[in-house]
DNA sequence: TCTGGGGTCCTAGGACCC
DNA sequence: TCTGGGGTCCTAGGACCC
């Protein structure tokens, strides 16, 4: 019988945030998304303020005034590496590991003598080593271990471990757990399947398989096998190759000079390509998209999106920038305030077991445009990325520049910004 | 009156996840 | 004034081939 463990940090940015800062302590925190726009983490006090996630964050300027809410922008550097280091200490204790997200991992603990004790000993760990209090659900496939995690989050008495296995009743659990925070379930199943009276979990294990396979295809099967303690989600330990690689950012101010939009989609499509050479990969199209704001109703429209193949798979950014340029074209319309702009890379493949193309450029040249990226690459990792890059990315007050105000100090990956002590 | 069958590949759209 | 960014998978339909 296979038996999985789902870690989840709680709160995980907020958590990231208030580490450095013990004065925020029992002290609601939020983090927004870039631009300062909306609210994608609270901590536990914030949630008890109603603050729901996703909220825009200028609805809601007053209340954080008025409560004391510490407001941070996002500072995904510090995130990152803090999930980084608590990766690494569960690699240490427990014997399959798979990275799910930034701030989940799933493990496969069959076999494990006491996978309790096990699990109560991560939690201690994570804790005292990295500062981040997780919790874990335990059970016999993917979807229900995600499932209990919720369980363990939410009801204290449980000291953050809650295991389906002990004897408990699965479908007690099933009967008051929401259709909608079905992991796979999504906001489009779950308003179908409450207009058909389906309401718990418990009630869609119930349904007739045949009307789940037609209706939520093999996804929404496999979904109902789980619950019902049907293991058919495996654990990935090595991650899956990309396919596809995005860069893509919502602008600071509204951007109309098509010679601005050309910036953003530049800097971009440098970006991406950064990206893809730290996975060893090459790219064999480009696609860009642009689009102006979705909320204002009373602007004129417009979003288009074009993709340009390159003539052999490539890593080379040059070769990306004017592709992209091309397909910005291709898109774009005058007369429209634009919104965002992003870059995504196709048909990714690694570089070393590339397809020979009819296209390709000489193998002498090649050589030459892959030595200079790796100079490139080496130079901004020693000093700095951005340390050298496009001059067309770095005119200063530009409106597509994102904005962040609030950004905490980059605790643990800058050297400048190292906090203090004494 | 009557218009094959079967396969592959690509794309767009929809759904989901964090 | 102001609403994130980065992914995956499935399915249907069309193009194309023999």
């Amino acid at each position: 019988m296979p038996l999985f463990a789902l870690v989840d940090c709680n709160n995980f940015y907020a958590s990231c945030e208030r580490l450095f800062r013990p004065e925020l302590k029992g002290r609601p925190v939020v983090v927004l998304s870039n631009n300062d726009g909306c609210v994608i983490a609270r901590s536990s006090e914030a949630k008890a303020l109603g603050i729901p996630m996703g909220a825009p964050a200028f609805q809601w300027e007053r209340q954080f005034r008025a409560s004391g809410v510490a407001v941070f922008s996002s500072n995904f550097p510090l995130y990152g590496d803090l999930s980084a280091r608590i990766m690494t200490t569960l690699e240490g204790l427990a014997p399959r590991v798979e990275v799910y997200s930034i701030d989940e991992a799933f493990l496969d603990l069959t076999g494990v003598a006491d996978p309790v004790a096990l699990c109560r000993e991560i939690r201690e760990r994570v804790l005292r080593w990295v500062g981040i209090p997780v919790s874990i659900g335990l059970a016999r496939t993917k979807t229900l271990a995600k499932l209990v995690n919720g369980v363990a989050k939410k009801q204290p008495g449980h000291g953050g471990v809650f295991s389906l296995e002990q004897g408990r009743d699965t479908e007690a659990v099933l009967g008051v757990t929401d259709v909608g925070d079905v992991w796979g379930i999504g906001p489009r199943h779950s308003k179908r399947l409450l207009a058909r009276g389906v309401r718990t979990a418990l009630d869609f294990v119930r349904l007739p398989g045949d009307w789940v396979r037609r209706e939520m295809s093999v996804v929404g099967l496999c979904t109902q096998l789980e619950l019902a303690g049907t293991s058919c989600l495996s654990l990935e330990r090595a991650p899956a190759p990309h396919k596809s690689l995005l860069c893509s950012r919502t602008f600071g101010r509204l951007v109309s000079e098509p010679a601005h939009l050309r910036e953003a989609v530049v800097s971009y499509a440098v970006r991406a390509v950064e990206k893809l050479r730290r996975e060893g990969a090459e790219a064999t199209s480009v696609q860009v998209y642009i689009s102006t704001p979705r909320h204002r109703e009373n602007l004129p429209q417009h979003s288009g999106q074009a993709t340009v193949a390159l003539p052999a798979a490539t890593a080379h950014t040059p070769t990306i920038i004017a592709a992209a340029l091309r397909a910005l074209e291709q898109c774009f319309r005058p007369g429209f305030e634009y919104q965002k702009a992003g870059v995504m890379l196709l048909g990714l493949a690694p570089a070393r077991a590339r397809q020979i193309s009819l296209l390709d450029l000489d193998p002498a040249e090649r050589r030459r445009q892959q030595g200079l990226m790796a100079a490139l690459d080496a130079v901004n990792r020693r000093f700095g990325s951005g340390t050298l890059r496009y001059a067309i990315t770095a005119a200063p007050d530009r409106p597509w520049h994102m904005r962040q105000l609030r950004r905490s100090p980059r605790y643990t990956t800058s050297w400048d910004e190292l906090p203090r002590v004494g």
